[in-house]
Formats: structure tokens, C-alpha cells, sequence
DNA sequence: GGTTGGCACTTTTTT
DNA sequence: AGTGCCAACC
């Protein structure tokens, strides 16, 4: 987006700045090929940067067939792609295959496919299925099950599956012994130390009997390979170059997959912001990209993106004071010679439900105003935030999409397709077989464990499952599941017909297990349509976990390409993008910071720069929205449990000058508006906090 | 052995 | 408020 009009188009480099050309350039001919470090602050033309440093690399005869470009999602992915081949349509005249980049796409998908290329040098089958995180989170409950640290293991209780799966998935990616993650992370859950260590020693075993990897295993045995004498100069001699996006959202582990490919650093370009580090739930870490530059044999060149080409500058004024009260960061204030008059707006609202309608007359007015839907977006902390604001979309006829939350892919009625198809690609999955198979009526628990014993067991899937008794209650009905079996495993079928008959088969089930059997059977006709655009059961289903369709829609269907919509997204999800106008909502204490994340200083600087990164998100409209009543989640309908809200610790008083300050009251709801002295609002917030302690 | 009903608990962000 | 887990019933 950076790019001046200036730009002939004979020299699209022309339009760079200093900065960007230095990086875009660094190294470029030369022997040997320095690391860099590019420290590209938000707006700052990072991802063109990218895209014009691989076009030209392939300008100087890089093959493009080894160039690996790891990025935070597929549509990044996707996007750079396609900018660096319009930068070498702009200088070749000619559309050429170049472009194509056969090595780009996330570190998770990139492992999944050389674990397959490498299966058989590393004692694994090349036929194994992925978990996504509820698979893995019902296999460690099976596991925990089957060694007997039920719920209820001596008096206190056991952690629950979720909560193993975060602690296993913590140290694995985070290269930290239990002991340390349990101290730090998950202080209550301590005391089961000896218990959680038996629990993922069997939970591997139960991976690797099954054939089956979660997420965490595509970058361990990646790093596992790279670390290899053998393998891993053999991995590290694909690729020339090595480019990584978003580096300050990666942690230890796929550091360590870098180190291992590149030990010497030849090649490697990493670009990253520390301000906007987001995903330390996730086992990120920011001392990658602050360690970065001593990592290798030979120190890497730094440059820092300092001018941002988005927002307006009264909109970096807010955002440089929120992010500068940071405790420990980079200094790197942006600047931009976009200028403008107005600031960005900080809404003083009487409660949420005000908040959805002020937010929603203000996307129309500005809608009016000539700026797209398309071009505005709603950004909060959590999923549910948006909900009374969807509801008011709903009412009002104005379309929009959702990004982040819950997924197409989590529906009961989803999973159970997709279980079919993945027991029939990998039988020995059991998380997948246990649940299709107590689809059949009459068989539930423990008729699931035999028949996937004897599965397992036996070297002919098909015959084990042929032989194996009908279960008395499950006739006829059982003979259906064994046909579909052993249909689905009849090679040459022509995909994505698999898909439709397992739906053909499921949709008796769906009608007795749902009352809303015809909506849930639309969805299952779009997971039909959607498996036409993969060429095999295999890539579909892999692809489908690690690329999940992100955008769930109210309306029926995703929106047509052309038609216009409001952007609603959680500020996770919002990564990397921008739009002309942006709003915030519940920019108060409790909802960022999340409660759920004061626990430490390091938790509570994340959230702050949560949101600096939704605040820069905005090119020229920022409103920050403050309710001052807000509503408590999870009571009965109708109910009136609330607490009063403070604007959110992170825009101090000594920041307001950055803000134009605006209340809002509406005429009905004033009456609600009378003063609430500082005191006694923290006894309310207090005693609504202690209901659920 | 399978299903149903009651009780208790958590509660964010995601490849 | 919805889910997950356990224990009593069929």
C-alpha cells in the first residue's frame, strides 16, 4: 500500500523509501547473504517490503522453487505471492510463472508437507492424519481416561483436558521444562506435576500408535529433522533464501527449525515488530526477534521501518502515547506527513446496548459519507464482544462478516463428516473413529474401545471391521457404516465423492440427532462444495485443519466478492490488515486488559499492546468506544447484572489531549447517566467480581 | 452396556 | 449459560 503514484512503471523500486530499498536490497548478488533483521513498525510497508525483496531476488536469479516464505496465515501467504509477481509483471512486461511460489505458507503447513516428503527417512507414515486442537485436547482426555487420572484423581481435581493440552502444547513450543511453564503459567495446577508428566508421556505414545500429529508435532519434528547432523544440512540446502513474516509472533521452536535449517544464517530475513507481539498465549516470544541479530554465526544487519504509510498522524500521535508507556520495547515512534485535523474520537457511552446502536448509526453516516463497508471494520477483544452489535446489524439489515470466534469447522455436525472421512484415510485414528462409530445408534463407549481395538489390531482395516459382530441393538444401521467403511477405502474413487456419501449417509443421523437438521444440512451441501477445490481426501482434510475458513457469516452463505459488507473482528484476527475507519469496542478496563489476562505484568503489557495494534489499524476514522454500564455475560435472558466500567488503564488522563472526547447520551437512557463517585464503583465491580470467585 | 438426568465449573486470543 | 462429567436407571 505504500507504493507513490510516482512509480514509472518501468522501475516499480523507485517507490521505495531509503529504508525499505536497503532492505529490499541487502545482499542481493553477493556470495554470501547476510541475516537481516527488519524491524518494520505497523503501517510501515512490511509486507511490500517483502514482496519487492522477492521479486528481486528473483530479478538476480534466485530460483523461486527455493525461496521459503513463512508467514503468520495463508492468505498473508497468498498475498505476497501475488505482489511480488505484479512487481515482476511491472518490471518484465510479461506475465510469467515466476511469481509463483511453490514454498510459501505458514510454518505449520510448510511442516506438514515435508513430514510427508520425509516420512519414510524418520519412521513415520506418510499416510498420517493432523488433529486440530479439539482432536488433540479429546485424545488427551481418552489418555488421561485410560491411565486413570479421571476428573476425580484423589481429592482435589485433576486438570481438566483443555488445561492439559495448554501446559503439554506450552512446553513443547516453548522449549521449557514443565516444571518452569507450570510456575509460571499454570501456578494451580503445580501440585500434579508427577501426574501431567506420566499423562503426556502416554498422550506421545497414543499419537505416534495412532499416526496422528497435533499442531505442536508439525513444528517439533520439523525442528526434531532440522537439528539432525544428516537431515538437517539436507533440509537447510532446499532453500536459498528463507523469508519470515510476523517474527515477533513466533516462538521458541520454530526459532530453533531456523537455527537448525540456517545455522550460519545465510539467507535468512526475518521482519517483525515487537509492539505488536500478540500471541504470547500461543508460547510466542519477543526475545526471538530481540535475540535474533546475535543468533547466528555472524550478527545480522538491522533495519528499522520507521514511516508509516496508513494512518493519519493525529491517529499515530494516539497510538505512539499508548505504546510509549510500554515497560520494555524497541523505541520507534512512527511518522507518517499524512496530516490531519482531527483526532481520533474517545466515546463516552451510557451501556453496551448503546454502544451497538452509536456504532452502527456511525458505520451508515460514514457509509453515507463515501467510505464502504468493506472499508470499515469493527474490532474488539474477545468474540463475544460483538454480540449485541450483531444483533443491532441483524435488525438493521446491514450485512457483514466475522472473523475470529467460533468456526464452521467446530459445529457437532461438521466434525462428525470430517471424523468419517479421516477414519477412513487413517483408521487408527482413534479420536476420529470413536466418534463416528457412536454415531451408530446403540453403540457408545465401550463398544467404540473394542471396535478400535480390533481395528488397530488387525494388518486389513476393511476385514477387521468386516469380521467384527454386529452389535446386537445397531442392526442395520451397522451394515450402512461398514459399507460406507469400505467404500470410502476402495481406492479410485473419484474425490470429492467421498464427501457425499459420507453426507448421504450422516444425514438419517443428523435428522435424529438435531432439531435444526435443515440448516445444519446446508452447511454440510457447502463442506461438499468446498472439498471440490482440493484434489484428494488427503489435502482436504489437512489443509482444512490447518487453514480453517476463518469468516463465519450471519446471513446465509458467504457474501457474493462484489458485495459490500461491515468487517467485524476480534484484534487477534485482525492482524496485518487496515481499513478507513475503525472502531473499538469495550475499550475498558475488564475487556482490554481482559480480566482474564491481569494476572502478571507481562499479561497486562500484551494487552496493551493489543491495543495499540487495533488502533493501528485505522487510515483515517478511530473511535475508541467507552460504555460506562456493562453488562455481565453468561445470566439468564433478561437478567440486569452489570458492573460499571472505567476506561481501560492504557489511555492515561495525560493522554487525553491525543483524543477528541465525545459523550454520547441517548434521551431514554439518561436517567441511568447520574455520577457514580470512584468508590463506590469499586465496591460494585468488586462484589460482581467476587460472585465467581 | 447405553442412555438420560442432575451437578459443578469455567469464562480470551488461535496455527 | 452452556458444557462436561458422573452416577443412577433402562
Amino acid at each position: 500500500m505504500s507504493v507513490a503514484a510516482t512509480a514509472t512503471p518501468a522501475d516499480p523500486f523507485a517507490s521505495l523509501n531509503p529504508e525499505q530499498l536497503a532492505a529490499v536490497e541487502h545482499d542481493v548478488g553477493a556470495d554470501v547473504v547476510r541475516p537481516l533483521l527488519v524491524v518494520a513498525g505497523a503501517g510501515s510497508g512490511k509486507t511490500n517490503t517483502l514482496a519487492y525483496r522477492v521479486a528481486k531476488l528473483i530479478l538476480a536469479g534466485a530460483d523461486a522453487q527455493r525461496i521459503l516464505l513463512l508467514t503468520f496465515s495463508r492468505r498473508a501467504a497468498g498475498e505476497m505471492g501475488q505482489r511480488a509477481a505484479g512487481v515482476l509483471q511491472r518490471v518484465l512486461g510479461t506475465s510469467s510463472a515466476v511469481g509463483n511460489l511453490p514454498w510459501a505458507g505458514t510454518f505449520h503447513s510448510i511442516g506438514a508437507r515435508l513430514l510427508r516428503e520425509y516420512a519414510g527417512r524418520i519412521g513415520l507414515e506418510a499416510s498420517f492424519t493432523i488433529h486440530d486442537r479439539a482432536d488433540s485436547e479429546d485424545l488427551m482426555g481418552l489418555v488421561r481416561q485410560d491411565i486413570g487420572l479421571g476428573a476425580t484423581a484423589g481429592q482435589k481435581r485433576f486438570p481438566l483436558k483443555g488445561t492439559c493440552l495448554a501446559i503439554y502444547s506450552r512446553v513443547v513450543n516453548g522449549r521449557e521444562p514443565l516444571a518452569d511453564v507450570l510456575q509460571s503459567t499454570f501456578p494451580w495446577c503445580s501440585e500434579w506435576e508427577d501426574q501431567l508428566k506420566t499423562l503426556f508421556g502416554a498422550y506421545v505414545d497414543a499419537k505416534q500408535e495412532q499416526n496422528v500429529l497435533d499442531y505442536d508435532d508439525l513444528l517439533l519434528f520439523w525442528a526434531e529433522m532440522a537439528a539432525d547432523p544428516e537431515l538437517g544440512p539436507e533440509l537447510g540446502a532446499l532453500f536459498d533464501h528463507v523469508l519470515v513474516d510476523e517474527y515477533q509472533d513466533t516462538n521458541r521452536l520454530q526459532a530453533a527449525i531456523l537455527q537448525g535449517m540456517k545455522p550460519d544464517g545465510r539467507g535468512v530475513m526475518v521482519v517483525g515488530d515487537d509492539a505488536q507481539s500478540i500471541y504470547s498465549f500461543r508460547g510466542a516470544t519477543v526475545r526471538n526477534i530481540l535475540d535474533f541479530p546475535q543468533q547466528f554465526a555472524q550478527p545480522a544487519r538491522i533495519i528499522t521501518l520507521d514511516r508509516n504509510y496508513r494512518s493519519t498522524q493525529p491517529i499515530l500521535d494516539a497510538s505512539n502515547a499508548v505504546i510509549a508507556a510500554a515497560l520494555e520495547r524497541h523505541a520507534k515512534t512512527l511518522w507518517t506527513d499524512k496530516v490531519a485535523s482531527a483526532k481520533p474520537q474517545l466515546v463516552l457511552i451510557p451501556d453496551e446496548a448503546e454502544q451497538a446502536r452509536w456504532v452502527c448509526n456511525r458505520v451508515l453516516e460514514q457509509r453515507d459519507a463515501g467510505i464502504v463497508l468493506k472499508q470499515q471494520a469493527v474490532l474488539f477483544r474477545a468474540a463475544s464482544h460483538s454480540a449485541a452489535l450483531e444483533l443491532e446489524l441483524v435488525r438493521r439489515n446491514v450485512p457483514f462478516v466475522k472473523f475470529g470466534g467460533l468456526k464452521f469447522l467446530e459445529a457437532a455436525h461438521i466434525k462428525d463428516v470430517l471424523a468419517m472421512l479421516r477414519f477412513a484415510q487413517n483408521p487408527a485414528g482413534r479420536v476420529a473413529g470413536f466418534r463416528v462409530v457412536q454415531l451408530v445408534p446403540g453403540v457408545g463407549p465401550a463398544t467404540a474401545a473394542r471396535f478400535l481395538d480390533a481395528v488397530a489390531e488387525a494388518a486389513d482395516p476393511v476385514a477387521a471391521v468386516d469380521v467384527f459382530p454386529a452389535p446386537p441393538r445397531a442392526q442395520g444401521e451397522w451394515e450402512q457404516f461398514t459399507a460406507l467403511f469400505r467404500t470410502l477405502r476402495t481406492s479410485g474413487l473419484r474425490w470429492p465423492l467421498d464427501v457425499e456419501l459420507v453426507r448421504d449417509w450422516y444425514q438419517p443421523h443428523l435428522e435424529r440427532l438435531h432439531d435444526d437438521a435443515p440448516v445444519r444440512a446446508a452447511d454440510l451441501d457447502q463442506l461438499v462444495a468446498l472439498a471440490g477445490g482440493y484434489g484428494s481426501r488427503e489435502t482436504f482434510l489437512t489443509e482444512l485443519t490447518l487453514d480453517p475458513p476463518e469468516a463465519t457469516s450471519d446471513r446465509a452463505g458467504p457474501p457474493l466478492l462484489d458485495e459490500d459488507y461491515l468487517i467485524l473482528s476480534t484484534i487477534h484476527s485482525a492482524k496485518g490488515q487496515e481499513w478507513k475507519a475503525v472502531h473499538v469496542l469495550n475499550v475498558v478496563d475488564g475487556c482490554i486488559p481482559s480480566d482474564m489476562a491481569t494476572g502478571s505484568a507481562e499479561d497486562i503489557e500484551e494487552e496493551r499492546r493489543l491495543l495499540y495494534v487495533a488502533m493501528t489499524r485505522a487510515k483515517e476514522h478511530l473511535h475508541l468506544v467507552v460504555p460506562n454500564r456493562f453488562f455481565i455475560k453468561q445470566q439468564a435472558q433478561m437478567g440486569d447484572r452489570h458492573v460499571y466500567a472505567q476506561r481501560t488503564r492504557f489511555v492515561t488522563p495525560a493522554m487525553l489531549k491525543h483524543f477528541e472526547e465525545c459523550v454520547w447520551t441517548n434521551a431514554e437512557t439518561q436517567h441511568i447517566r447520574k455520577p457514580v463517585p470512584d468508590t463506590v464503583r469499586m465496591l460494585v465491580r468488586e462484589r460482581a467480581r467476587n460472585a465467581w470467585r
